[in-house]
DNA sequence: ACGGTGCGTGTAAACGTTTACATGATAGGA
DNA sequence: TCCTATCATGTAAACGTTTACACGCACCGT
């Protein structure tokens, strides 16, 4: 491999020049600038990040460990957070932590070991060590989607709740009265505060939510599905059921189809996060949008901000209500206030 | 940040002797490699992987690049090339080209700066000069998905033209004559090789394929829409239309829907790949299924062999035809020969 | 008692950069 | 003309590891 020292000898200059001129130092004369890249260009130079690294302390890194890949939501930001990081001149290293708390483990120590500048995670679980003490270590840490409460780390999320309020407003109107959720991992934030909100706006509407309405789900399909099944076994089927992620909705959608019942008319269902696939599906189907690649832009910012030693502060982005026929066709006189349509 | 001097001194041990029992050197005393073992975790030692890295020429990651992370057919690859890589004690730098060769190319080079140990890309385009480059560098290189040919690097891929085979079998044994196709990039292989099976087992049928029924698409969703709302424009529509990826099958979906037509009453649709939303769209979609995860596997084990100074093979996978609605109801009597059925 | 063998450990160089500091040349001011 | 400031360049240390080599010691066979 040709490296900076190859670069010098071919440019007939010292090595502290070479590398002044590759970096756009101004202290170096336009003859030897000119020699410089003209040798290095010569012998095909490529830089060697991991010595500039060891040298500088920075790798002009940053990691990004996700819940899960399969989930279109997260390939989303993750995607945002890709190009506002190229932007900003940093490279991405993505974890995936495919719903578990060892593997979130696992990537976090992976990723501070490589000394990557500053860290974005959405924590799979409020328990991955790793985590906790990586927000109390050195290397910079921004919570994006989820958090973990009580640590004293900046957090990008959009908050769900005006929406699901919406929701269930929605369904109401629609005369729904027996309501079921799928809930994520209650140790999530997102996991709680989505069904935090179910059960309180149910309350203002004066109506109960029985444990048996309550499926605990791990936002996989599998568990949607199983979530689903239990449903429809009840001697009082739930007239709608909430899936609180694209992939549990889809697990219905599968468990639905199975018994060989229709939707909305045997029963209804409404999911969170939206994905190209909701307006084609049989029927299209009504969820909550988040700005997704917005928080994934806004994360990276507050995380680069961090890492030149500014402070960043939390962001909360609203996330909207998008009604489209899986819990069955609103009444043209009374919309519902607020929701946005399609 | 503790060092491994730091932990030296504590353990009263040189440097030397640290190194060696964190690397499991059998020529350290059990003495010796418990001191260092609990010096190391009294102060929380982390090694500095680019230290390591720069010492010993190997990085412990490989660089996947992909051709579309909103692809569920590459988030699924790239996961189980994670997976895969993980078992081996590799990590995974995905760089994400967006179907656009100046983004390959800027992964490309970023990864190989990077001094990762070897490379799988999935090229854009034929025509991205980092890629070529680095397929004749010192640094292994694996294609997967796609190759370019010509050049010396084993390929990981799945061969279509089986499956599209039984494709047009199948659809001519529903009836239908005027058949379209929407083509991703044909300076891909798998753009290349999807369209001239299709023609050519048309070819056998007697059936012609004018250039009016050839949408010239790019892998994404906007140009299976534009290319279906041609053939919708078109005096002669066609009697189904064969999007060779899943976005464009999505896209295709848009604007029939768009036009308040129904598939597959008014049109039928084929798709190739797929995912787990064909079989909840309305109709589900007949598609072709190629075995993903494995791709990813076998390929991450073929580059590991090369990184390890092996000499790594090509391998080919079959994809297989699976029949669901979208291309209208099979006739009964006559199932077409061979093909999968769920 | 002696040379050889092996084992555990230490010393120091090396990896490819960046950068503080030193140096030499040039130019400007008095 | 000399002193000094400025500028371009060079020298060498440092980043945190790994590892070739050297060393000292205990043990073995003769």
């Amino acid at each position: 491999m040709v490296g900076i020292k190859d670069v010098a000898e071919a440019a007939g200059l010292s090595v502290a020049t070479v590398s002044r001129a590759l970096n756009g130092n101004p202290s170096v004369s336009d003859a030897a600038r000119e020699r410089v890249l003209a040798a290095a260009d010569a012998l095909g130079y490529r830089p060697n990040v991991v010595a500039r690294s060891l040298r500088t302390h920075r790798t002009g890194t940053i990691g990004l460990v996700i819940s899960d890949v399969l989930n279109p939501y997260f390939t989303e930001l993750a995607r945002s957070v890709e190009e506002e990081a190229r932007a900003l001149g940093y490279s991405v290293i993505i974890g995936n932590a495919d719903e578990r708390a060892d593997l979130e483990d696992h990537h976090v120590r992976n990723l501070l070991e490589r000394r990557i500048d500053g860290l974005l995670v959405s924590p799979a679980d409020g328990h991955s060590p790793r985590t906790l003490e990586a927000a109390s270590g050195p290397t910079p840490v921004v919570f994006v989607d989820r958090w973990i409460p009580g640590v004293d780390v900046p957090v990008v999320r959009s908050d769900g709740r005006g929406a699901i309020r919406d929701l269930v407003d929605h369904l109401c109107s629609l005369g729904h009265r027996r309501l079921a959720i799928i809930t994520g991992p209650t140790a999530t934030t997102t996991g709680r505060e989505r069904v935090d909100a179910f059960r309180e706006t149910l309350a203002a509407h004066g109506i109960p939510l029985p444990e048996s309405y309550i499926g605990r789900g791990d936002f996989q399909v599998e568990s949607g599905r199983l979530a689903t099944e239990r449903f429809l076994d009840l001697p009082e089927r739930p007239d709608v059921v909430f899936a609180t992620d694209n992939l549990m909705a889809l697990g219905a959608l599968d468990a639905i189809g199975e018994r060989g019942l229709r939707v909305p008319h045997d029963i209804g269902l409404a999911a969170f996060d939206d994905i190209p696939w909701f307006s084609h599906t049989d029927p299209p189907i009504t969820t909550i949008s988040q700005p997704t690649a917005e928080l994934g832009r806004v994360a990276v910012r507050a995380l680069a901000d961090l890492v030149e030693g500014g402070a960043a502060s939390s962001t909360v982005l609203p996330a909207h209500l998008v009604v489209r026929r899986s819990c069955g066709e609103p009444d043209p006189r009374t919309p519902s206030g607020g929701a946005a349509r399609e």
